[in-house]
DNA sequence: GGACAGAAGGGT
DNA sequence: CCCTTCTGTCCG
């Protein structure tokens, strides 16, 4: 130890490093030291174990835990100045709330090459601009038409465009190229952090006007634009909400702040993207899984920097931070897909919501079929409820009309009322859209002479039998086999499908139908990224067609010439064990009915089911999702399941089912007696297998915990995983904490 | 989670 | 005897 009075004591930096461990590591800061000094924030390529790894200074102190002699140097400081303040704070919340490491969230948060270590700083972008006077008869472009486009397009932007821009209007880089080879345009290379040009005026294309409840809920949004204003927008499909976040956004912009806008994982359509460019003069940066790692990265900083005013993306855009931020919207916010499912297991709505408290900011929830957590805040008036009941076009949302599957006979799926239907409809010289929540083309295959069927051997499931191309596969791993030719227990031929998936529905309207065109939709047939798009752009054509398809048909999609809705069974969610599972599949079918009858005609919707009598389906029928919502809140409540109570999920999986048990057990036993004593609120149930037990040959295992204080909930979970992480049995079993899970399966 | 080390199994 | 696979350990 040297002479701790003489020299000054030596700093030591806490960093987050990429791994599932629960902790900072301390590490002595490198010779060279930044310019702006050791500060929380900065990343740092550092040496983990027998590799280099790149990871966040968290903390700056004068002590470790640690003899100096253990810690290891800082390699290289990568950042000059510190990531964002509103970035670290919530990936600080996610980690804590979510229980998970903090290294392994600002990972997650980060954009691709930032993980890697690529400086933020200095980067530039290309730009491009028309520099010979106009003369549109120029011999070089008179054989290139779209070059001339090009170039009468660059002309109109006096200050040129970058790269990105012109792509998004559907030229090619390559013709940029040709032109400069021309003479025609100019590249520069100007730094990503110079500011955009001033735009005076904000809209490109004037405001739509509102009817009298988009103005009500309007005008209690602009009256909020300073403090953290949660609002419920509950407004019917065809309501107008997106004209209603249109303009909250044009106020947040014009007030110089930022505005951030989180969709679906579906929903992120190019039509949708288009509504928002154009209406805006000032950029607006979407973030998709389509994207580069590159462009990630520039849109990454274009909001950072506060260059982009408007952000829109898909769940993980929550981590996107903002320079000045002005409100969060998030739109379907009852959407399944806004919670990531594996590892880091957040919900970027409820991100949202902890991220416009933390901003002081408003924040707008949207959706037809509010989840019950959004309606239960609405109702205890935490958030403000902004009703949206009136459709744009004449008619009302179309009626479910339950017809009884019991006793017909069935042609993939469908029994003749609904066929009658369907013809009478494509007679009408209308659109029909079959919806039916499974692909393939049967859910199995089963003997007839002994009864067998076909199960997978990695899971308790039974494998979808699949036309095109014929196989089993089985939709909970990726296992697929040919389907046999004999029965493989007694022999026997006589093999059948049993059930109906969208491709045997397909087959059967096909053959119903053969002078109407069917159209497939399903992840199956849209594996071709422009498949989808293609098909709907036929679809809005008008002409009378089939559309059969799953529920990426369901949501979003404007189909307004199909007025007649085919649900094929709406059962699979009524008897579920999943406390849920109610609640999703009347969101579901709402959300189904809601493309019926959009724009000129009047819509039907047919729901086939064996339970024509269930209470829930039939007040859903009757009285609608609210009425619904309502009944479920109080059954919630009952039973003390959330809204009311608070819940999370230790799930545990190995390939040895006993493993996974006996740590639950264990894990159960040490937690009980700790929450008698500091969490008396928290009850712990289990350990039980999980629904389906056997996934991918791995036993799956899980442990609930519920509290009605969010306190004690996250007092238990953190002793929960603290043990897990020291208990030595548990690295045997692969272990999660999900909190808020939004399915117990 | 990832990299590695040492132990265990199995084939020539 | 060597090569592959499994299991346990550590990471500052």
């Amino acid at each position: 130890m040297p002479d701790s009075i003489s020299s000054p004591p030596p700093r030591i930096l806490c960093v987050a490093i990429p791994t599932p461990l629960r902790r900072l590591f301390d590490y002595l800061p490198s010779r060279d030291t930044p310019p702006g000094g050791w500060q929380p924030g900065l990343r740092v390529r550092v040496p983990f174990g027998r590799r280099q790894v790149v990871g966040v200074v968290m903390e700056c102190r004068d002590h470790s835990d640690l003899a100096l002699t253990q810690l290891k140097p800082v390699e290289a400081w990568l950042d000059a100045v510190p990531l964002p303040e509103d970035w670290l704070w919530l990936c600080r919340f996610t980690a804590r709330y979510y229980q998970h490491s903090l290294g392994d969230t600002l990972h997650q948060a980060l954009p691709v090459l930032l993980r890697q270590g690529r400086p933020l700083a200095g980067r530039m972008r290309e730009h491009w601009q028309a520099l010979a006077p106009p003369g549109d008869d120029d011999p070089r472009l008179r054989r290139a038409p779209r070059q001339a486009e090009l170039l009468g397009m660059l002309r109109q932007h006096a200050h040129g465009l970058p790269t990105q821009a012109v792509v998004a209007q559907g030229f090619s880089r390559e013709q940029l190229l040709t032109l400069m080879e021309k003479g025609f345009v100019a590249r520069q290379e100007i730094p990503l952090s110079a500011a955009e040009p001033a735009t005076e005026q904000l809209l490109a294309e004037p405001a739509l006007p509102l009817n009298r409840e988009q103005v009500t809920a309007l005008a209690a949004l602009h009256e909020r634009l300073d403090g953290f204003h949660p609002c419920l927008l509950h407004g019917v499909t065809g309501s107008g909400k997106t004209e209603v976040y249109l303009q909250l956004i044009e106020a947040v912009v014009a007030r110089g702040r930022q505005a951030l806008l989180l969709v679906p994982e579906i929903g992120l359509t190019p039509q949708t993207l288009a509504r928002f460019r154009k209406r805006f003069r000032v950029p607006v940066v979407a973030l998709h899984s389509g994207l580069t790692d590159n462009e990630r990265l520039d849109a990454w900083e274009a909001v950072a920097s506060g260059r982009a005013p408007i952000v829109i993306g898909t769940r993980s855009a929550i981590f996107t931070p903002l320079a000045r931020p002005g409100a969060i919207i998030v739109d379907e916010e009852h959407d399944g897909s806004f919670k990531q499912q594996e590892g880091l297991r957040y919900h970027a709505r409820d991100l949202a919501v902890a991220r416009a408290k933390h901003h002081a900011i408003p924040l707008l929830l949207g959706s037809a079929t509010p989840s019950l957590e959004s309606l239960y805040h609405a109702e205890r008036g935490n958030y403000r409820h902004l009703r949206l009941t009136r459709r744009a076009s004449r008619h009302a949302p179309a009626r479910l009309e339950l017809i009884d599957l019991r006793g017909r006979p069935r042609q993939g799926g469908l029994i003749p009322p609904a066929i009658e239907a369907i013809r009478e409809t494509l007679e009408a010289g209308h659109q029909v859209l079959v919806f039916i929540n499974r692909r393939g083309f049967a859910p199995t295959l089963a003997c007839h002479t002994c009864g067998w069927m076909a199960d997978c051997d990695h899971c308790d499931a039974r494998m979808t039998l699949h036309r095109q191309p014929p196989m089993l596969a089985c939709h909970h791993c990726d296992k697929h086999r040919p389907v046999p030719d004999a029965c493989p227990g007694c022999g026997s031929a006589d093999l059948r499908p049993l059930g109906s998936g969208t491709e045997r529905t397909e087959e059967t309207l096909a053959a119903l139908f053969p002078k109407v065109p069917v159209h497939r939709i399903d992840r199956d047939s849209t594996r071709r990224r422009d498949a989808f798009e293609q098909t709907l752009g036929e679809v809005r054509r008008g002409e009378p067609c089939l559309l059969v398809g799953t529920q990426m048909l369901a949501k979003g999609h404007h189909l307004p010439h199909v007025t007649l809705v085919v649900v094929v069974n709406a059962d699979a969610g009524l008897y579920a064990s999943d406390f849920r599972a109610l609640e999703h599949s009347a969101q579901l079918l709402i959300q189904v009915a809601g493309r019926a009858g959009r724009a000129a005609h009047p819509g039907r919707v047919l729901v086939q089911t064996l339970h024509t009598d269930d209470p829930h389906l039939r007040l859903l029928a009757e009285r609608g999702y609210d009425a619904l919502a309502e009944q479920l809140l109080a059954e919630r409540r009952a039973a003390a399941l959330p809204p009311f109570r608070f819940m999370a999920l230790l799930r545990l999986e190995s390939p040895r089912e006993e493993a996974a048990m006996t740590l639950g057990r264990e894990a159960a036993a040490m937690l009980r007696p700790w929450t008698s004593e500091h969490a008396p609120d928290v009850s712990c149930l289990g350990p039980v297998p999980a629904p389906m037990e056997r996934r991918q040959n791995r036993y799956h295992v899980q442990l609930m915990l519920s509290a009605g204080r969010r306190s004690q909930l996250h007092a238990a979970c953190a002793q929960l995983t603290a043990w897990l992480e020291a208990s030595p049995e548990a690295r045997r079993v692969r272990w999660s904490l999900d909190v808020d899970p939004q399915t117990l399966s």
